[in-house]
DNA sequence: ATTCTTTAGTTTTTT
DNA sequence: ACTAAAGAAT
């Protein structure tokens, strides 16, 4: 015990072993969270304060419980080797699936209840559509699936949805006819797992007491990304003071909220610390990953957020080198810089592997993929089609899905005619015609049906029942592989010219059954029927939609968004398209909230690099077809010079000038060279001269005040400018209407 | 049923 | 500019 407290720093240790009373650790970037979670969680079994069974750890990713699972397991000693398995560590996802899985009866679920990932509920919701014959223009899918997910993570059951305006009333409506749906074919989306659990952990009062007793300390990581459903979900099973319950220990960084737009309640730090009187809240801010400069700039950015909890990181390690900035003319010049600097950085020895390429926004990576592709330098982005998302594997899945629940409709309408069987538009329609009038699942339908349809459909439904009767005694990954190919997908895949990848894909599937069966066999007695095994194998594939790419073997330059790099390190970060409108992105700048979390995911992005930082932003950049001129950002402006150094010279900040630049820099595209074609009309003048007026110029309007143009397109009277006007907003003027005075 | 054409959308993402 | 998905034509 002494090694494993051993080398803590004093607010490390004094987190790890508090008393058990409630308590909220504020752990700022590179403290060492992950660490004291776990070694909490080591000490308290190991001193025999909780028994392995009574801790309950709750995480975001995947991936974040397993690494805790992996580091507990190596902290305990061999006499709890047998613990790490009776600890729940999980996801909120992946725990309520456990407990519904076990409680289905009490939560009104059947036993292999299916879980629907995103896309399966969009298809699920325009399906649903389609069948009460609503139009589409006027409840747009997307929209409803996010207003259906937001008001089940506000706890709302239609019921409880106050609608003030026909729209509202009719799309709860259209809510209710979702969840009638689901419940008919026995699927659960991502909301509804945790939403269901709370319901059934609040008006079940014996599985609520039971949980209740059994867990003593529940940890929480990422605190701060937790939504308003989850936050109750936790307290349901806290020590209220009278009904006994878990102790809390919740770490996060409210500085490091950054997932505000998908729910997450930054509030929920705020609420636990004055619902729960912690009194002594835990700030670690000593940081063992960066230099001084880099933390004392992120310290700087971060400062002018508001009401934030309040946290300042230092370092025992010097300031290190100066944040290197670095201007560009375009895009594809930035990108040129980068990779030079890349190639520089790498032969002075540093590993490809140690470098960032971090963006705002996915689109970024384009222009510097593909100089990174004609330097020739190994690179892999983060963030594409995850395993499990896959068309092919999507397919294999759903005949998967109707061997283990025949009533999943949205499984049977992905395959009914995949590989083509005949099967069209007409026949599912009197099918679906067919399912309502006998209120049954598409599946259960068939039989009602005669003629050509029936006939075809007929076929399929055997095809389906042949499957499940000769796999039934098979292992999974047998069972995997003869499904694919029964279902003809093999033979399919096969004759398609692109199909040499999908077959490996689909080979892949198997292995991952594999895979499944020996890590689920391991656990507590899961010797079931095999398809039972099946059905925890598919809720596996939904909860856990499989990393990226394997590919972390080969030293490779690493390129991502910001928001996918949290809790990542590396030694070099490069940090391009520093502009306004792009990072802060213009949708986030009209509130204050919104500015906010733009200026935490700056912080976020500095405070990945260990050595050296590099920030970058070019004065034109090509975004959706149009060529567009972003001042800088105002984050660099809130950057202490002194932590800086410029590697082209500074200018005062403004319109990027398009006409204005500096010797000795190489300049093969000028944003002239990138003029938008103006398709039959006239051809733009290549120096986008309108009226006298040009891009980058200060120009004033009656109404609207001084703006700086951004650009401009059209001629004669067509002839308009785009302003931006700061305060007042970026507004298109036609010349021929708008004046314009050069300011 | 396949293939071409048109259209919409393009901040961030896990489960 | 570019993509994916829906719609129209063959």
């Amino acid at each position: 015990m002494s090694d494993l407290l051993a080398n803590l720093n004093r607010e490390q240790l004094q987190a790890v072993t508090l008393p058990p009373r409630h308590a909220l650790i504020l752990a700022g970037a590179g403290s060492g969270k992950t660490r004291v979670l776990t070694t909490r969680i080591a000490w308290l079994v190991q001193t025999a304060q909780v028994e392995p069974q009574g801790v309950l750890a709750v995480t975001f990713t995947n991936k974040a419980a397993k690494e805790m699972l992996a580091r507990l397991s190596a902290m305990l000693p061999l006499s709890f080797a047998r613990s790490a398995r009776t600890l729940w560590v999980g996801t909120f996802h992946g725990l309520c699936n456990r407990l519904l899985r076990i409680h289905h009866r009490d939560a009104g679920l059947p036993q292999l209840f299916q879980i629907l990932d995103s896309g399966d509920q969009l298809a699920a919701i325009k399906r649903l559509l389609k069948t009460l014959n609503v139009d589409d223009d006027k409840f747009p899918p997307r929209e409803l699936q996010h207003f259906i997910n937001g008001q089940k993570e506000a706890g709302s059951r239609p019921h409880a949805v106050e609608a003030w305006d026909d729209y509202t009333r009719r799309r709860v409506a259209l809510y209710q006819e979702y969840e009638a749906q689901c419940q008919r074919e026995g699927v659960v989306d991502f909301a509804e797992l945790l939403l269901r659990t709370y319901e059934l952990l609040e008006r079940n009062e014996p599985i609520r007491q039971h949980y209740q007793r059994r867990f003593r300390h529940i940890l929480v990581d990422e605190f701060q990304d937790t939504n308003k459903l989850q936050y109750r979900w936790l307290k349901l099973l806290a020590d209220n003071g009278n009904e006994g319950g878990a102790r809390l220990f919740c770490v996060g960084d409210d500085d490091q909220s950054i997932y505000g737009f998908r729910g997450a309640e930054i509030g929920n730090m705020r609420d636990f610390e004055r619902e729960y009187r912690v009194d002594n809240v835990i700030r670690l801010e000593q940081n063992y990953r960066s230099h001084g400069n880099i933390l004392d700039a992120a310290n700087a950015i971060i400062r002018n957020n508001t009401g934030r909890l309040g946290k300042n990181l230092w370092t025992e390690r010097g300031a290190g080198e100066p944040i290197r900035v670095y201007e560009a003319f375009a895009d594809s010049d930035e990108a040129r810089w980068v990779v030079e600097e890349i190639q520089a950085l790498v032969r002075d020895g540093m590993s490809r592997s140690g470098i960032a390429l971090l963006y705002r926004s996915n689109a970024q990576s384009r222009v510097l993929e593909h100089q990174l592709f004609s330097a020739g330098i190994a690179y892999r982005v983060y963030g594409g089609l995850r395993f499990f998302e896959r068309q092919e594997i999507k397919h294999a899945l759903a005949y998967l899905r109707l061997i283990a629940n025949s009533d999943d409709d949205t499984a049977f309408s992905r395959v009914v005619n995949f590989p083509a069987r005949g099967i069209g538009a007409r026949s599912m329609e009197t099918l679906q015609e067919a399912a309502r009038t006998w209120n049954g699942s598409l599946y259960a339908s068939v039989p009602h049906l005669g003629g050509k349809a029936g006939t075809a459909l007929g076929g399929f439904v055997r095809l389906i029942e042949a499957l499940r009767n000769e796999t039934r005694a098979l292992t999974l990954p047998e069972l995997v592989d003869h499904v694919l190919d029964a279902s003809g997908l093999r033979n399919h895949y096969r004759s398609e010219k692109e199909g040499q990848e999908r077959l490996e894909n689909l080979d892949e599937l198997i292995n991952a059954a594999a895979n499944f069966v020996s890590e689920a066999g391991a656990e507590a007695g899961q010797s079931a029927e095999s398809h039972t095994l099946l059905a925890d194998f598919l809720a596996h594939a939904s909860l856990e939609a499989g990393d990226h790419q394997a590919d972390a073997g080969s030293d490779a330059v690493q390129l991502m968004t910001v928001h996918s790099s949290k809790g990542l390190e590396f030694d070099a970060v490069f940090l391009s398209g520093l502009e306004e409108g792009l990072f802060p992105h213009e949708n986030s700048v009209l509130e204050a909230s919104g500015l906010e979390e733009e200026r935490r995911l700056m912080y976020v992005a500095i405070t990945r690099a260990r050595q050296r930082l590099y920030l970058s932003f070019a004065q034109s950049r090509m975004l959706h077809g149009q060529v567009r001129y972003n001042p800088r950002s105002r984050f660099l402006e809130e950057i202490p010079e002194a932590y800086t150094r410029w590697l082209t010279p500074p200018r005062p900040k403004g319109g990027g000038m398009a006409s204005t630049g500096y010797g000795g820099y190489p300049r093969s595209s000028p944003p002239q060279a990138a003029a938008k074609r103006a398709g039959s009309a006239a051809p733009v003048p290549p120096r986008r001269d309108v009226g006298g007026l040009r891009v980058g110029q200060l120009v004033a309007h009656a109404k609207f005040g001084q703006g700086v143009i951004m650009a401009a397109e059209g001629n004669g009277s067509d002839a308009r400018v785009q302003v931006n006007f700061g305060r007042a907003g970026v507004k298109w003027l036609l010349l021929a209407v708008a004046k314009l005075e050069p300011a």
